[in-house]
RNA sequence: GCGGGUGUAGCUCAGUGGUAGAGCACUUCCUUGCCAAGGAAGAUGUCGCGCGUUCGAAUCGCGUCACCCGCUCCA
């Protein structure tokens, strides 16, 4: 294990052990011996997720005027899921390669001709030992040395650091077997013997109905996007809105994840916000507008344009969430990556992953995709409904184009499908069918998506909130001395009130007052036990961004001019001032909210 | 799923077959005039779980669960 690996592991193994110990995050069913991939969510857990629900849900909709919300059930028909391709994709079943653990499709395996040969086992000078019959296809034409030597390669990377080096390993018992015509039993590219065919599927199955049959099977939703989709028409008809306009949602999803893994980051049970953003195709924009505005770097992205098309509206929502991170304290450590076009699923013109610094690796944190139509359109064609909304605008302007301009910009669509890279381009007659749709005013919307992980962010803000700092006392004494910086948004504790000294009934009931005041307007935590120092310590370790200390000034002792004033202590550098009881509020509002 | 590692108090960990421990944290009381002060007392354990070996198991064996690391997987 290099150094990087050994500090960034023990590092997340103080983020996790701060989080149980002060109740931010508990391993699920721990009385029991846990459960695997599943965490819950302690009290300042439960708070500082909370907040940043909030935040994703004010930004996303309540401070906007395109964004309706929407809140689905986490059952749905599994015909959903048959549309949206999770059902066919991944009720396969896959062999897996009893050497390296590639899966492979069952039905996907070519034909292979060569020579079976078996080791017993395989031993290495760092002690390791593999004690495990291997069975590997020597492949016609393949120089025996070349051979063991993929073998010993194929093995050492299964084995990881513990088999040492790769030349070093040696193959025990090595025999010849049988040779083989046309085998479909072994991986086509590591040759490793492939085990049984098993479905895999990473939904999580369930039965909707108490008798439990094969005909009641459907699935726990594996992303909450699809019913935004299903629910596009009801949502559009009955709230009076016109493209473009967003949907966003905040829920549950679960995936059977093979391994679950970095804490709450890859878990099985998880909570998503997305957001769908229905805009029109380029088209219908180009109709409308006579242009479709082109991106360029420093493009104004402040404010949505009648003219923008796929391309600016997807560079205006990353600018949009790039904002929000920003704003929750997030903002110095993202890094965007671009989707390849070989990356990008064939439906997809654009996707960025939005990613995040973890002690773990720079991992994906929200990505933002431009997906065409291809989800309304796949629910359009399974369930036979129309998703189309009709565009009067669109009409209208359509209308007063001439024959030749239409003709126009449906051989601009034809060459542009010839182009496609992936995916089978769309047939002549379907676009004509599609412009003449297009050109009465009706279209499928056109989707942009961002979608966030709201248990990746909860755990990207706390592991990049923690930071310790090594201390001496005036004893020499050396401690480590852990703060939690937390952007004051999403700080699950506002603010610490403290009585300077519990035995002073005094000070203790000015105390209760303050606390009462902010109470109903912020998370605070009042506390009275032990010394001033270890109380702001207490709060820093979980990030609570304001302490408020009733001292004898507050009491007039040390001057009326002074009287109901307390000390505000701020947790990041500890400065101190001096505020009136009755501005605190105003003063902490706007920067906790 | 494969290989390696770990699992003992809330946390970090010690404990090689014979009465379950330390530091920190926690509770109560005293003391304490601003950044983890001091004193006194106290509470806290299915030693991950199960089966086995043994007169006796935290300790040995087998199984299992969870977590961590490396592969793999991640639509």
């Amino acid at each position: 294990m290099s150094n990087d690996t050994k500090n960034n592991t023990a590092l997340m193994e103080k983020i996790v052990s701060l989080c149980k110990r002060r109740g931010f995050i508990f391993q699920s069913s721990e009385i029991y011996g846990g459960c695997g991939g599943v965490w819950d969510y302690g009290p300042l857990g439960a708070e500082l997720k909370r907040n940043l629900r909030t935040a994703w849900w004010n930004a996303m909709t309540r401070e906007r005027e395109d964004v309706l919300g929407l809140d689905a059930s986490i059952l749905m028909n599994p015909a959903i899921w048959k549309a949206s391709g999770h059902v066919d994709t991944f009720a396969d079943l896959m062999r897996e390669c009893s050497l390296t653990n590639k899966r492979v499709r069952a039905d996907h395996v070519d034909p292979q001709d060569g020579v079976i040969m078996n080791f017993t086992g395989a031993e290495a000078p760092t002690g390791w030992k593999l004690d495990r019959v291997i069975s590997v296809l020597m492949k016609k034409g393949e120089h025996i040395e070349s051979f063991r030597k993929r073998v010993r390669t194929l093995i050492a990377s299964n084995a990881g650091e513990a088999a040492g080096k790769v030349e070093e390993i040696v193959l025990l018992g090595e025999a010849k077997a049988e040779a083989v015509e046309g085998s479909t039993d072994f991986h086509p590219e590591t040759g490793g013997a492939l085990g049984p065919a098993r479905p895999f599927n990473l939904m999580l199955k369930t039965y909707l109905g108490p008798t439990a049959t094969e005909a009641d099977v459907t699935y726990l939703r594996p992303e909450t996007a699809q019913a935004i989709f299903a629910q596009f028409k009801n949502v559009f008809d009955s709230s009076r809105v016109k493209v473009p306009f967003g949907i966003g949602q905040i829920g549950k999803a679960f995936r059977n994840e093979v391994t679950p893994k970095n804490f709450t980051f890859r878990s099985r049970e998880f909570e998503q916000m997305e957001l769908e953003f229905f805009i029109k195709p380029d088209e219908a924009v180009e109709i409308i507008s006579g242009e479709v505005a082109a991106w360029s770097e420093g493009a104004d992205l402040s404010e949505p344009k009648p003219n923008w098309g796929w391309e600016l509206w997807h560079r205006y929502w990353v600018d949009q969430r790039t904002k929000f991170y920003e704003g929750i304290g997030l903002g110095g450590v993202l890094e965007y990556y671009w989707q390849t076009p070989d990356d990008l699923a064939h439906y997809a013109r654009a996707c960025v992953d939005i990613l995040c610094d973890f002690p773990f690796g720079t991992e994906e944190l929200e990505g933002i995709a431009a997906r065409g139509e291809f989800d309304l359109s796949q629910h359009q064609k399974h369930s036979g409904k129309t998703q189309e909304v009709f565009d009067e605008e669109l009409k209208n302007a359509a209308a007063k184009l001439s024959d030749e301009q239409k003709e126009a910009l449906i051989q601009k669509r034809l060459a542009a499908e010839k182009a496609k890279v992936k995916g089978e381009p769309m047939p002549e007659a379907d676009v004509r069918i599609w412009f003449e749709r297009l050109f009465k005013g009706n279209y499928v919307p056109h989707v942009i998506e961002p979608s966030a992980g709201l248990d990746r962010m909860a755990l990207a803000i706390i592991a990049n909130a923690f930071t310790e700092t090594e201390k001496t006392d005036d004893k020499g004494k050396k401690e480590v001395i852990t703060v939690l910086k937390l952007h004051p948004r999403v700080a699950p504790i506002k603010v610490g009130v403290f009585p300077l000294l519990k035995n002073k009934p005094e000070l203790v009931a000015k105390a209760r007052e303050v606390y009462a005041l902010l109470k109903k307007h912020m998370n605070v935590f009042y506390d009275e036990t032990a010394s001033i120092g270890r109380r702001y310590a207490r709060q820093d370790e979980v990030g609570t961004p304001f302490g408020i200390t009733i001292d004898f000034e507050t009491l007039g002792e040390k001057g009326p001019e002074l009287q109901d004033t307390v000390t505000l202590r701020h947790r990041d550098g500890g400065e101190q001032e001096r505020v009136k009881i009755s501005d605190l509020l105003g003063k902490l509002l706007p920067l906790v909210s």
